[in-house]
DNA sequence: ACCGAGATGTAGAATGTTCTACGTAGAACG
DNA sequence: CGTTCTACGTAGAACATTCTACATCTCGGT
């Protein structure tokens, strides 16, 4: 019912095109996929006509036989900050080869995201890029199979059917651990998500390794502690605060994200706590809102950019015909500001 | 070249349904569509094979012909951190009637949108929401009558090829005024991007009249004072410190957006300046990062997920056969925080 | 003059839906 | 009991591409 104007008369299609410079429908196709067996005259003469009629092809038809030139990214999340770095990587990477690029909010929901990522192949996307997805394994596994894709912010070293680039975060955890020991603290505590079996390839679970491994690795062992709050959903700030109450508040605290360190290091600028001096935080994303001078907040950074691009990279060459499965890690960094 | 395991001889189509429930294809698709002549018996038998088969109709078929249930969301920039708000709303209300969202990312680049725009066209969905949009009208209008269109954040009141919803930014402009009039102050400022006649219709602009019409309502017309940033690309720190370093520095300033304000408000910190003492600060949009304590920044609130809701409505309708343009405008409202 | 190989171009099937037009059976009506 | 509706289904064209043969041309070599 969505008529508008035009009643599909006017539309130009190969067709059109053909009839206008003389040749087959066929040898516009060959043009538009730069397929082999076009002579130099005949692009000039159909690109001529191309541009006269403003051309466009329809991704629909294609998608019927073809590919599409179409790639879906699935984000998590539209609100967290650090993602939006991921997606300029992987944009930056596409765009030049003349992929389009579909975007899916999943808003961390599993069954959402499932949804979402049926519709991609529904649509007919060539391949898909999943950014720090809920979806556990074997799932991802199953859609891996129908369609090219690439996993970011997900651990998932065995699987062969799809390609993973992460960031290291057993050695993100440590690098935060190691700045801590160096400034002489050893009451240090992590903050993390509470999480099931289902989701041991996320992030946290790894932040969580990496740090006992560290406090291991320093003598600290003993003294690993690790203060759980609820999953991602919203309200914890009441969490939050209870562990700034305790009368055994750490000394310092490694955040598995810093879309829990912000809220904590807000927290404790209103209970009157002195950062660093009474409470050391280190968060992880180098959010941008944790680089503003008011917050001031230490992270680990992550190279979202780079991840996209590498990401990207990945699912070309997948789509160009790789199977066996990629692995990648990319070394974090730690960006130091006032609340260390 | 993106063959998968299976080569296309096991995908079920609505061939394969049809046949396993001994209907015609027509039948299947009547049902896929709630279309009318389908007996009850009928469509249990069909939506029975539908669910053993696991049968998904192909959005690219159905684009071919009919709609693809599929809206497209063109996002100006997905680093502002209030834009989710109102693809919140947004999704909120057409998940609800069955039709799925596809993101674009335009990055306020007029170009680039306009590119964003044509694949939505070619990936035929059935309508259009365009989020603060650096197109001008006339381009606008150009593709609204390709495909149904609803405008957010961009004031052309008089367009009639499609819709506009739009806080009522003069009379949020006149909210801030208003605010620090109450509180004796008069050397009120506006900070505003600059812009030329192209952008007129952009949201700032409009709060700048508001600015204007409010300074004149209060008397202080004579006190008015617009200092300008460069458009919204990055790196405007620089003239947003010259601007606190003048020696005629303003006793409050309106922003026109928390983009702005948030790093106005940290500067000033920075410089050693007390807010609001020394200075008042009201921005626009009442970003999350506005609401933190220690930054603390009052804003106009536009209702992100209201204007969301309204513009997703409008497009139903729209896409239902509506030809007539709406216009609304919603009201804003004022959330004070320790920056007044 | 003939042949074979490569390069270039074309016809037409295939893709998975929707939509138009039409057929058929049973009910309601005179 | 014939006629006319109405409700339910179906056949087949249409949609805009790609892709798989296949046909035709051009040359250089015999």
């Amino acid at each position: 019912m969505a008529g508008q104007s035009e009643p599909g008369r006017g539309r130009v299609t190969i067709r059109t095109v053909a009839a206008d410079a003389g040749v087959s429908v066929a040898a516009v196709s060959k043009v538009m996929r730069n397929a082999y067996g076009v002579s130099e005259s005949l692009r000039q003469r159909v690109e001529a006509s191309i541009e006269k009629l403003g051309y466009r092809p329809s991704v629909a038809a294609r998608g019927m036989r073809g590919q599409t030139y179409t790639l879906g990214v699935l984000l998590v999340d539209i609100e967290n900050p650090f993602l939006p770095s991921i997606y300029q990587g992987i944009e930056e990477m596409t765009e030049a080869r003349g992929y389009k690029i579909m975007v899916g909010v999943g808003k961390a929901h599993e069954r959402r995201e499932a949804q979402l990522i049926e519709q991609m192949i529904d649509n007919r996307m060539d391949g898909l890029i999943l950014v720090a997805s809920q979806i556990p394994g074997a799932v991802m596994d199953r859609y891996a199979r129908q369609i090219p894709t690439v996993v970011v912010g997900h651990h998932e070293p065995q699987a062969d059917s799809f390609d993973t680039i992460n960031s290291d975060d057993r050695q993100g955890a440590r690098l935060a651990v190691q700045a801590f020991v160096e400034r002489g603290h050893r009451d240090i505590a992590m903050l993390a998500m509470e999480w099931d079996a289902r989701h041991e390839a996320d992030v946290s679970p790894q932040r969580e390794a990496g740090y006992l491994a560290a406090m291991a690795e320093f003598g600290l062992a003993g003294r690993a502690r690790i203060l759980r709050v609820p999953s991602s959903e919203k309200p914890h700030a009441d969490d939050l605060r209870r562990i700034l109450a305790m009368p055994d508040r750490p000394r310092a605290i490694f955040c598995w994200s810093d879309l829990d360190a912000v809220p904590l290091r807000n927290l404790a600028w209103q209970m009157g706590l002195r950062v660093p001096e009474d409470l050391a935080i280190i968060g992880y994303d180098n959010n941008p809102v944790a680089a503003l001078p008011m917050i001031g907040l230490a992270s680990i950074d992550q190279d979202g950019p780079r991840m996209g691009r590498l990401a990207a990279e990945a699912l070309l060459s997948r789509i160009a015909g790789r199977r066996q499965a990629e692995h990648v890690l990319v070394p974090p960094s730690l960006v130091l500001r006032g609340s260390v």
